[in-house]
DNA sequence: GCTATTGCTGAGGTTACCTCAATATGAGGT
DNA sequence: ACCTCATATTGAGGTAACCTCAGCAATAGC
């Protein structure tokens, strides 16, 4: 009873297949994002976490958990994590005692350079399959994706 | 939030961006993926395997494991799922008694179908936003990446 | 001073994977 | 018949990257 499904042809291949590329893209994006920063011994969002520091300096925890879109309470796992490497330290702001600044320490910034001179990121590795011209399109199409 | 980001793209920002976007990305499509999918109590990666099983029938756990790019432990949790839903049937297969034949039930096509009718899947509505041009060169770029 | 809001974290849950055996069967020798 | 190697599935146990909900401390606004 279920075995062709499709006579009327429709189903559009494209779009179905389109989100199931992409995300079997991703899935392999983080592999090898994996495989890349195993000598580091931090993951991907580890990674995001501390550019995002490189980039912007010092910030509360709910500021670092805004710029990596995710919730505060998942924040503070990531920045658990990086501290208890010795990645990042946690500082008591002192204009306000709620809150917690998050910052690189030397050697977190050392890891971040380390990885960076590393044959440029992980990522390359699979962009670099792509054209100038296809990176181009890829960039601006999801930055449309991403609303 | 998310507002300043220079397209400058000072520090390496290309690459770097292009593998953040595309987590992100992923990330935004799974969670409207999940929404859709709530009323039938399935998730993402459930339905791409019934997909399959509605494209190509009935198959043993380990084709179904290569269709779906995953460990074929992992197939086995995904149909778990899928038959204590009643959606598919684990049948042995009469040419080798090693192997589970795997089949959508008439509730599982069923399934299929209302979803499918149900505006198109999840993916449209974020893919929706970008123009037929824009789809295909996504379309050949994935296709590019995936290798 | 009271209340609402903000900032962080403990507890516990979920999805979607993984590896590493163990078990059963099949295929090919010898 | 027996042995060995490969294939097919699954139990056990693990991981990454999130989530919500509740609680506590501190601040901001009235």
């Amino acid at each position: 009873m279920t075995r062709e499904h499709d006579p009327g042809g429709r189903d559009a291949g494209g779009e179905e297949s389109l989100s199931e590329a992409f995300s079997s893209v991703a899935r392999q994006l983080r592999h090898l994002s994996q495989e890349v920063l195993a000598p580091w011994d931090i993951t991907p969002s580890h990674l995001r976490a501390l550019r995002v520091l490189g980039r912007h300096g010092a910030m509360h925890m709910s500021r670092l958990s805004e710029h990596l879109h995710i919730a505060a309470r998942s924040a503070t796992e990531v920045v658990d994590a990086l501290e208890s490497r010795g990645l990042v330290e946690r500082r008591p702001d002192p204009a306000d005692r709620r809150a917690t600044l998050v910052e690189l320490t030397s050697q977190g910034s050392g890891v971040l350079d380390a990885i960076r001179a590393a044959r440029g990121t992980e990522a390359e590795r699979v962009f670099d399959r792509l054209s100038p011209a296809d990176r181009t399109s890829l960039a601006r199409i999801l930055r449309r994706l991403r609303d």
